[in-house]
Parts: C-alpha cells; sequence; structure tokens
DNA sequence: GAGACCATGTAATCGGTTACATGATTCA
DNA sequence: TGAATCATGTAACCGATTACATGGTCTC
C-alpha cells in the first residue's frame, strides 16, 4: 500500500522525523527550535524548513492537521504517520560507513539522540558499541598519519592535523561514555522503547 | 580588468584554492588527496572537483597549463593567478560569525591551515586568538543551556549535550594550544610568509 | 495605528552527488 | 589481451540557501 521507499532521508528530514516523532509540531515550532537551541546547526529560514515538510507529507511521512481554519494562513500541525516511524527507524538503522573518515559525527550523534524512543534501547547501546569501536580505530589511524606525514608538515599543517586528532578523539571518549551509560542498568526508565511523549 | 568578485568561495572552492597555492596541481591529484589523506571529507568524485575547477578557471582564479599535449586527454596542471591569491586572502580573512553556534569547526580549521602560508603568521595568530575567546564562550553558553535544560531532558537527549559539549571543549582547547604554539617564538622556520613549497 | 512577532509559503539560484562516458597507459 | 589505474569530463537530479512576499495578531 504506501511502497513510499523514496531516497535515503537527508540530516534535515531525519532531523524534523525525530522532532515530530518526540511531540507533533508545527513549521514554525521547528523553526524556532533551531533558531534557539543548539540544533543550530540547521538552518531556521523558511525556505529551508517549509518545503521539507512539503516533501515529507507528500512521501506520506508526515501529515499535518490543521489548526485555527478558516484563517487565511491556518497552522499546521505535524506528526508522524505509520510510514514516518518505519523512515525513521531505517534511517536510525543505517549502518554507519566503515571506512569512512570522518564520517560527520554531528550526524550521528543526530541519530544516536533519537534512538531509544524510537528503536529501543538495546539497539542504541550496539551502535554506540560499533561507534566506539569506530572511533578509536579511526584515531590510531590518525595518529599513524601524523607519525608518517609529520615531517613533511610545516607547523599549521601539523597543528591541524592534531586537531582532527585530538576532536576525534574527544568523539571516542563520548563515545565510550555513553555506552557505558546506556549499557548500564541505572535510569531504567526510557526502557519501554516508544511512546514516551 | 579582473572585477571577479563573485560570490563566497564555497568550502570545496577555498580547500581547492589553498592547496593549489601550496603547489600546483592536477585535479587528479587533488582527488588523490582527498582520497587518501584526512581531507577525505571532501568527496573525491570527478564530478565534484572538476567542476569546481572548471569555475574557479572561469573566474581567472586559476589558470591550468597544460602538460603532455597532443594527448587526446591532455593533464592540466592548475596553479593560482593573482587574482587567485586575492581571493584566497579574503576567504581566509572572513570574520567568523560572531553569534554562530558551532559555525563549522572544520571550515575553520581548514582555513588556519592555510593561514601562515598565505596571510602571514601574526594575523593567524590574532585569528586563533579570537577563535579560542569564541569558543570559550560557546562552551560556556553549552553549559548554562545544559544546566537550565537538563531536568527536561531524557538519558539520550542529556548524552547529546554532553556530546556536543564537550567537543566544542575539545576545540577550545586545540585553540589554546594552537595560539600558544604559533604565538611563541619558537620555530623560528614558517617566518617568511609565503612560498614555502 | 505602528511595530513586533506569529506563521506560511514561493522563486531563483547554485553547488554537490551520482552515474555515465571516454580513452590512454601500464602491467600481468 | 584484458584488467587496473591514470585522467578528464558531462548530464541529471536534488536539496539547501537566499530573498521575497503575504497577512494575521498582539501590544503599546
Amino acid at each position: 500500500m504506501t511502497r513510499m521507499n523514496k531516497r535515503r532521508l537527508s540530516l534535515l528530514e531525519g532531523a524534523l522525523l525525530g522532532l515530530l516523532h518526540d511531540e507533533p509540531r508545527s513549521g514554525y515550532a521547528l523553526r524556532k527550535l533551531f533558531a534557539t537551541t543548539p540544533m543550530g546547526n540547521f538552518s531556521d529560514s523558511p525556505g529551508s524548513i517549509y518545503p521539507a515538510l512539503g516533501r515529507l507529507a507528500a512521501q506520506g511521512r508526515i501529515a499535518g492537521s490543521v489548526e485555527n481554519a478558516r484563517s487565511l494562513r491556518p497552522r499546521q500541525v505535524y506528526r508522524l504517520t505509520a510510514a514516518g516511524v518505519g523512515a525513521l527507524e531505517g534511517w536510525l538503522r543505517e549502518p554507519m560507513a566503515p571506512g569512512g573518515m570522518t564520517e560527520d559525527f554531528s550526524a550521528l550523534l543526530l541519530r544516536f539522540v533519537f534512538m531509544p524512543q524510537t528503536i529501543g534501547r538495546p539497539e542504541t547501546v550496539r551502535f554506540l558499541a560499533t561507534l566506539e569501536v569506530e572511533l578509536k580505530r579511526q584515531v590510531a589511524e590518525l595518529r599513524q598519519f601524523y607519525r608518517q606525514t609529520v615531517r613533511v608538515l610545516p607547523t599549521s599543517g601539523r597543528l591541524g592535523m592534531r586537531a582532527g586528532i585530538e576532536i576525534c578523539a574527544a568523539h571516542a571518549r563520548w563515545a565510550s561514555l555513553a555506552h557505558r551509560t546506556m549499557a548500564g542498568r541505572n535510569k531504567p526508565k526510557d526502557r519501554s522503547g516508544r511512546s514516551e511523549s
């Protein structure tokens, strides 16, 4: 029936689905979120969000219920459809590129934030475990590259490499902490898997 | 004559100008760079690089000298023109958005790497100084936001915030180190400013 | 009634990605 | 001679950004 397996979700679309899964919101509310919270790496301009919402609606992944009708500009409050939940789950479950340098940590982080409420805690823990391993591997790789090239690099190049290494190492440390935290049996809430509005 | 103040340089264009400023290269050499070094956040696909090189050439910022002519596919080796150097300098000197959360640290890092050989060490040091201040401010801002919202966040949201904070803190630590390193009178090489192939 | 803010959209542009295509050179 | 690698490009698509545009509502 649905068959709306369009292409992979963009980062913005994933963020929108995750936020709407958390609770239904209007386009304007989403804009305000992007404008006023640390999710500000997304643009809060209307030309960014409304077309994306329109696409998701056209794909049947979200549905807008009009509030404040008879107004010329009724306020649309969007919520996920079943297909939208499926798309969100699929996005969260996408395997991370194994060879991929960096692979935009912020995207992985965003996915992590939405995971427990969507696909449950055990899968989230597995995600963090592989992320931790992958990041540690990347740090080692970068260190080795640094050792091999440090002689020919100018000072700024050397410092650039060190920045890459230390940032990657910070990612790895965080992944380790998050892994331990989510795997531990403290915080027995969030356990139910879904629907915690 | 030149008058080619097109729009702002994209990150890819800045990277290409910086690399070509360092030494002339062919498109293929640039692809290999992206494919095999930690600059791999850039795509190494031909459809990415060649159009960008073509644009830069059309704008008079780089010029390709054909090597190995009479071959059907001659190898183009690009080097910066005077206008290209100017564009690179302008890009490196762009002020960082003061209110900007995150503002893509990797872009700032990339710019830093090219700075000493292009606009000289003192300006680079100033750049690092303001970067350090800005990052510390951002860390404080994030910490405050965390304190204000920690009560209503689920575990994963809390961990997400902590990731943002710790990564920003790692950026700040690096900026501090880089600032001290570049400001110190050790490493008296790299001093000349440009042309150190 | 003027300005700020709520709220939603459209149009033009532009660059990056993907996929396709071509042919030369080198090496087994 | 066939495969891998060198080397350069084009075409189609798609989505993000920017700027523009509209009108309602609330407050002084």
